[in-house]
DNA sequence: TCGATTGATTTATCATACTAATAATATCAA
DNA sequence: TTGATATTATTAGTATGATAAATCAATCGA
């Protein structure tokens, strides 16, 4: 076979073509995959970087595999959902307000404590990151930048200043789901611009070390979304 | 290079070795590894095989590669380390108490959210595990069944019923992390035996479909370990 | 009926060759 | 001297073919 020049990192390509096929639900689990040789064949690559593409998946939870049996789908309950792959596959294939309900509730036990953290553990400089990110936000509602952008950067601004290992790891799902959460309730813009004033809160809260102030105003955000949530559902299931 | 009979699955044990230096920091962020070539040497294993184990150790967000450049170790910030390898080196590796405080701060804010879910959502099948898992408790309780274990079990237990995809994700952790906190705590002995009760308390919550109920009753159970873990820190800073 | 043996299938590992990306160096022009 | 450009060397990426080991299934014998 020859080596073909114009696909550049083809293990990366077959990664994202046989798990996203996976978290799509085409393959269910315990269901075995094509073996080895045929996969070859399908993709059109070496067995070489069918089994590294293999391999990588089953690094995130998504395949197992031995001889004879081949290679299997997972549970999904194996699944690695904080997988930065694994997470946007699920967003890309299965979004769904379930899902989203599930995010914003997640948030919610998340974010406040974060922000209750961030307060008491007071790192100058996280703290100044999370004063840009809101100048940011202000300038966003005058059109100079995106809304959505500097709202996100607000929130993980605050996870990282949580100094919490668990905590950061979480903002790189937020980062992501949240850019995927617009879709379905697009009347965010609107709730957005008035929200720099919550926003504001939160950070005063933060900056004067008051921890419960500070969870409760991102408390208060997050239940305005997770209601805004409701009445879309409600508006969609009306339909 | 003759195949070596004694050894099973020999990436494995070469993705174990790598990742542990690793998270260990022996091999600092940025830092480059030994060339393929060279780590072939050193573990006596093919290309092939140190290739895979690299491939699985990029899935987990431990390296990253480039033609010329070599493989480099990336910043901690992009390990995954809700990745149960990832977690467990650094367990083993890093352990100590400031990441067993985080560890229950987290757990402070995901587990009564997740109870109160347990509450709300009433899975049946689910909050049934939850009683069978109480009545191993109590059967540890006179020395029956291994305490620890019907402690994490019942955790666990409630953050399936949760119905939450996210908070499930944190059941491994919990599995993981508890099995080690242990170690550092473990004057745990003689307050599980009285805390019996208390998560009896826990599940009538969830049972009669209380869900701030039972919030509160999984947070004053986590805000015990805490304190106890604060005493345990001030202990060790007095010697 | 059940246990052991055999056989077939598939992943696991090894070896070697060649390709392509890229960092470092050298070259050349201004 | 400097700054852009071409060259070179190094390293990961891909391909191929071969052998080993694990495991499932079927067969055989008691």
């Amino acid at each position: 076979m020859s080596y073909k020049s114009g696909s550049r990192y083809l293990t990366r390509e077959l990664v994202e073509a046989i798990g996203g096929m996976i978290v799509r639900g085409d393959a269910p689990a315990g269901e075995s995959l094509p073996i080895e040789a045929e996969l070859s064949k399908q993709y059109d690559a070496s067995r070489t970087v069918v089994r590294e593409a293999i391999k990588m998946l089953t690094a995130k939870g998504l395949v197992g595999s031995r001889p004879r049996r081949g290679t299997y789908v997972e549970p999904e309950s194996e699944w690695n959902l904080f997988d930065p792959d694994v997470l946007r596959w699920t967003l890309q294939r299965r979004f769904s307000i379930d899902l989203l309900r599930e995010f914003l509730i997640a948030r919610k036990a998340i974010e406040p404590a974060a922000a209750r953290e961030a307060a008491l553990h007071r790192d100058d400089e996280a703290i100044a990151e999370i004063a840009r990110r809101l100048d940011d936000m202000r300038e966003a509602a005058t059109g100079a930048q995106d809304p959505l952008e500097a709202d996100i950067a607000f929130h993980i601004a605050v996870l990282e200043a949580s100094g919490n290992r668990f905590f950061r790891q979480f903002s790189f799902v937020v980062d992501t789901a949240l850019r995927f959460s617009i879709r379905l309730t697009n009347t965010a813009k609107g709730v957005r611009a008035a929200s720099v004033d919550d926003h504001a809160t939160i950070y005063a809260a933060i900056a004067r070390g008051d921890g419960s102030g500070a969870a409760l105003a991102v408390e208060q955000i997050l239940d305005e979304a997770l209601q805004l949530l409701e009445m879309s559902a409600a508006h969609q299931a009306g339909h």
